[in-house]
DNA sequence: GCCCGTAGCTTACCATCAGTAGGTTACTTG
DNA sequence: CAAGTAACCTACTGATGGTAAGCTACGGGC
């Protein structure tokens, strides 16, 4: 079999375990074995199970970003891009749930490089965001960069939490945020649900 | 050494070395010898070293518990209740944060009952959150549990992007996430740093 | 036909580390 | 002093990440 199809062979059984048994508890010999070969081709084509998780993640990322950047794109105004961009996240993170929990956050745990490349995906969807935002706010009152950072952490745990509650939408979820961090939580006090006057 | 003693220093220790190494590079034998004991001794007192994790996590969340729950009680009014509680939580982690973010980032890979501490902590923050916001909207329009949730996943994510960017103070970064969520993003844009109408 | 380089692959091994069995020291209690 | 127990140790096992060395098959040049 040629390399490129055996890498990606790999890939997704190795997807597959991690998400089975956790990055920890997952060993090299049985992706090895599952995938119907000897361990040394892994450390072959991968250099090391981190170097396995790591392919395996920026995988996900470079899917992740054409996603949510298209959602953005195909918009009109600031306020519908955040939300169709959101919506795309967690329609993504549904799709790939089986694997996408595990790999989110188990990635920190195992090294230097895994832990950048995680990093890379949130770094990633922060720059879309803030990004987007700049574009529209010249001169922002607050950091967009940090502001975004809590957006997209925001975003993380809800994701988590909607895996819990699957009666959760990717739109329910998308509305949520934009309720929260949109229009803000006064309007919960103030007893004005869609508040009119900014 | 009485028992006691010795599990304290324990957990001191391993706390230094989980931030040190990362939990997987952390290695048992290593805490043991700075302990200056042999490590069957981590392993009566803690059972393996996922307990000894869950039991620096433990310790740690009870400490968080105090901090935040302490300063919104000292509050009037909802907003200062958040407000407060949120610089509370981010002057924790600042002065914790040699070991919080490993902790807080590695603990799901473990296993599952590391996992589920660390869940433990964002559950507390969370029930914290929504109980406090449930006295003031008692017919809320959206789920306060996740929208709990997303704060939670938000500051956690802000608390690390500050420790790269140590000028900001646990105010500012609380400050902002009041801004985000308690006024709404929309502000930004209808140029209206500090609205006034709600 | 034959040599040779290389891609894909294997067996057999090493080193490290979580976890354990069993024993020793020393202090307390009767 | 005997007995029990808490604190502690040495020395081991098993699993697993990672590696060394070699095997097989194929394709191109002579």
């Amino acid at each position: 079999m040629p390399r490129a199809d055996r890498e990606r062979q790999m890939m997704s059984v190795a997807e597959q375990v991690f998400a089975e048994r956790g990055y920890v508890a997952a060993s090299m010999d049985e992706i090895a074995e599952r995938v119907g070969v000897s361990k040394p081709m892994l450390y072959e084509y991968f250099g090391s199970k981190e170097g396995l998780l790591v392919a395996c993640i920026r995988q996900a990322r470079a899917e992740l970003l054409r996603v949510t950047s298209q959602a953005a794109v195909d918009s009109g105004n600031p306020e519908d891009m955040l939300r169709n961009g959101l919506i795309a996240y967690f329609q993504f993170i549904k799709d790939h749930s089986r694997s996408w929990a595990l790999l989110c956050s188990e990635a920190a745990v195992v090294g230097p490089s895994a832990a950048e490349e995680i990093e890379a995906v949130r770094q990633q969807q922060t720059d879309l965001i803030s990004g987007t935002m700049a574009l529209y706010v010249p001169q922002p009152p607050l950091d967009l960069t940090s502001a975004a950072e809590v957006i997209v952490g925001g975003c993380e745990r809800l994701a988590l939490w909607c895996q819990r509650h699957p009666e959760t939408s990717p739109a329910d979820a998308a509305e949520l945020v934009m309720q929260l961090i949109w229009f803000g939580m006064r309007s919960l006090l103030t007893e004005q649900p869609s508040p009119g006057q900014g």
